[in-house]
DNA sequence: AATGAAAAGTGTTGGCA
DNA sequence: TGCCAACACTTTTCATT
């Protein structure tokens, strides 16, 4: 396993958990909000990020507001021969797939596809289906959201329920 | 509709490319980049967040690392009689629900579900089923990722191939 | 080990052309 | 839109606990 028991304490749970809100505030407005030096707070996050804890800083955006209105989860049925590994380099020439995992049940993979229209959708289905080991999909056109939830961890650091998790990130002990 | 038709060139997308990218580069760096003083960058994001194209800066975290560990999808069948409104209040109350959207197909939704371990996943299962009006639910554990995207529209704004819908966003035209 | 204070460099932001 | 100036933030160095 590639997972480290990295040490994160409160302090870091409340920094991150303020870059989630806004990656944009300054340190020293952190700072001042946990109790620390701007100096501190930096140095923390630098380690964060040198640990993988924060991966990255990012822009969110209305995805209609850039003419991708149409949105999908697809169940791709594979060849058994293939490996999920081949799926992965075909899955990376498709900008339109936002996010491709293997799951458990029928299917071999679950895909998270954006698209202009439902024509664009149509026409990025074919292109999927007509990949030589791809049996089979399943399409699921997303209707309306009823949870626009921050995204990734924002939920999860504002619900630390656990003590035990936030105290052993790994959960090995 | 919410859908106004937003101005937005060019120079715009560059501009979220950017912050998509790292939400936390500089306007001056920005404005080298695409050609524009600091002072015009930072007022074109003033006003696509005024706009709703840009929704927020936010950071990436790996979820593993805060102790998340486990992730599904689950379809979500609810009696006839629910309406969407009660599925989303409902889906509001869970901290580990990071998405929940209506789909196509036999489910009424599906949710995108995070928890601690599979144990956690089961109790929050079984709350989820224990809702008066859900009928049944089909989960989908993730197994691995294959695909790990920029959040949102990362890959959206590296691929604009349709130059119609950077024009006009809207795609009323 | 980790922190804070200070200094120098950089970025932000509002006024004005 | 750009330029400029005041202010704020970042980041390195150094000293402290």
């Amino acid at each position: 396993m590639t997972q480290r028991p990295v040490p994160f304490d409160a302090l870091d749970r409340k920094i991150v958990a303020a870059l989630v809100e806004n990656a944009r505030t300054s340190f020293t407005e952190i700072g001042a909000a946990v109790g620390l030096s701007a100096t501190a707070v930096k140095r923390r996050v630098d380690r964060m990020r040198e640990d993988g804890v924060i991966t990255g800083f990012t822009t969110t955006v209305r995805p209609a507001a850039l003419g991708w209105r149409t949105e999908a989860y697809v169940e791709v049925y594979c060849d058994s021969a293939a490996p999920p590994r081949r799926l992965a380099e075909v899955v990376r020439d498709y900008p339109e797939i936002m996010a491709a995992m293997t799951v458990t049940g029928g299917a071999d993979a679950l895909l998270h596809v954006r698209a202009r229209d439902v024509e664009h959708f149509e026409e990025v289905l074919e292109r999927i289906r007509a990949e030589p080991f791809i049996r089979k999909t399943i399409s699921y056109m997303v209707l309306s959201h009823l949870l626009t939830a921050s995204p990734e961890a924002g939920a999860a650091l504002a619900a630390p329920e656990d003590p035990a998790a936030a105290a052993d990130p790994t959960g090995d002990a």
